[in-house]
DNA sequence: TTTTAATACATCGTACACGATGTAAAATAT
DNA sequence: ATATTTTACATCGTGTACGATGTATTAAAA
């Protein structure tokens, strides 16, 4: 007989493992839309909240490190949305920073949360039930970091 | 003034992936000793409960398509930990069943639920807030797949 | 039975994640 | 001032994820 603890279903990280990955695979239509991925939508967020940003803080705020980042800020400028300009005070550091084309995309991301909302939401899942999670999820995740 | 509703603390989908993240990463030393990843460790999970399955059991129990999943059953075959024989009566079929060295991971791994919670739990974070949560995340996935 | 469609996996290309390591510049110690 | 350490970011290698496509093989339809 199987032990109950290493039972699939018993996996409280495999519920948030699989949460996450099926909310990510249900924005990909509006992420699509916008030619981006969901890594490439937090970075402008964050950016979108406050531009110019050393890429440390951006590391900070999305908890992604720069062996993720890097690559992916490239792939961001290349496309045309940020650029990636030396430090003048500290020339180590980068300074990201939204092009005009990045910047024109907030506009029409500014619908996608609560599109995301309808889609989710029913009668069995309410608004209220995932605003009850949040601060669980909080309290995991400063633990953990 | 940045839109609301685009601030990355409001998006339950970044503290979703955040939690998920990081929990695996708690995970990550247990699962070095035992040189697997998580996704391995998922695989080991369901072939512990029951053995010799058909990877399309595989892939609606974990949730991963056969372009994810074929590759690392190929990387845990290299390791010795499962074969991949094919089927008889449905020749199309792949049997994936676990070896005497998958086998013995088990004795190895059903420590790993209990210690894991040791370090995550503490006075703010208690058992039954990560059970309370449990039924959401349910509820999300149900409504996604 | 022969054609057609569906199924079960495999392969390919791109983009993350992340541990480990490298590098140049700034901060600190001596 | 010079040596040492720290910081900020980049690079590399491996392993997922996943959309798109390919390939036998089985099932269903004509």
């Amino acid at each position: 007989m199987a032990y109950e603890q290493l039972k699939l279903q018993n996996q409280l990280c495999f519920r948030l493992y699989t949460a996450s990955r099926l909310i990510i695979q249900a924005y990909a239509p509006f992420f699509k839309e916008l030619g981006i991925t969901y890594p490439q939508y937090l970075v402008l967020l964050v950016l979108w909240e406050k531009d110019n940003r050393v890429i440390s803080e951006i590391t900070e705020q999305i908890g992604l490190e720069t062996n993720t980042l890097t690559p992916l800020l490239q792939r961001m400028e290349k496309m045309g949305l940020i650029v990636r300009c030396k430090g003048q005070v500290d020339t180590r550091q980068r300074i990201i920073a939204l092009t005009k084309e990045g910047k024109k995309l907030e506009e029409k991301a500014k619908e996608i949360p609560s599109c995301m909302l309808d889609t989710i939401l029913d009668d069995d899942l309410k608004l209220s039930d995932l605003t009850a999670i949040a601060p669980q999820l909080d309290n995991i995740i400063t633990h953990l970091k």
